[in-house]
DNA sequence: CTTGACCTTACAGTCACTAGAAGCTTCAAT
DNA sequence: ATTGAAGCTTCTAGTGACTGTAAGGTCAAG
């Protein structure tokens, strides 16, 4: 199987594939005699698994471990965990840090008529007329 | 006022300065004899309004459009209030995202003990061997 | 006159790809 | 046998929004 079978079989497109080897996440593929890479099933079933895995926001050098140790068969759980710990902390602050922009932005659009009017309630917030809405000073 | 004086005032670091002006998000800073940027309170404002505007997600490119609309006095409050929707929804998009990666990893981990034994839900998952949690089918 | 803080430019690196160019290989159809 | 298309190869450069580093010029104080 060469490169655009393993790249339709595993959902990470060939030119991922060759970027993943380049930067060291995969092996380097066998090669035919005409330089083409080779892969097998188990390889196309490792991409799947960085696929899954970079689908849920881990890095390429979290995956980079996250494989090491699902080669590991001595490893324990705990350290896939924590991983795992880690990655969900981020998503809550990102999530945290969104919802903070869309409260600011949201309660900016409310007081913005959004008509033909120049005047614009959100252009002065953005210029620190208005103060942004904190929720420790009440509103 | 130099470069690092407006930095200081602003909040947005030199280097930033400098690169905002280099895409051409801000007008070339006037320079002193010796090639110093120099800024006054007018260009420390802006750069304020930048960094708030960064600060709630917009692109540099749609600040680059607030930036417009907030020297035009004849704009429409309407234009405005379109980027800051787009920009909502981006968000809320994002969160969405990141609501259901925190789900699949929550739903792994749940199941995962986290101890010294091998058996590992969360690396079992993402090898495809566990179904993931969906929303659609019954659970 | 030297020290040290501050400024200048230019180039490289970050992250995770993605696009494009120029050129080989393979395979099926003519 | 030849042609054409699809697929493969490598390499370079671009994305967004900076950030780091190097090598050097400027300025005020002691």
């Amino acid at each position: 199987m060469n490169i655009g079978a393993a790249a339709r079989q595993s959902g990470v497109p060939a030119k991922t594939i060759r970027y993943y080897e380049s930067v060291g996440l995969i092996a380097p593929a066998e090669r035919t005699a005409a330089g083409y890479r080779v892969y097998d099933r188990q390889e196309v079933e490792t991409l799947r698994f960085v696929q899954r895995a970079r689908s849920l926001g881990f890095s390429v050098e979290e995956v980079g471990s996250l494989l090491a140790l699902w080669r590991d068969r001595t490893r324990s759980s705990a350290e896939v965990k924590a991983l795992a710990r880690h990655r969900v902390a981020d998503i809550d602050r990102k999530m945290a840090e969104l919802a903070e922009m869309r409260a600011t932005l949201s309660n900016l659009m409310e007081r913005c008529h959004g008509d033909d009017r120049p005047d614009c309630p959100i252009l002065q917030g953005l210029a620190g007329r208005i103060a942004a809405p904190d929720s420790a000073r009440s509103e």
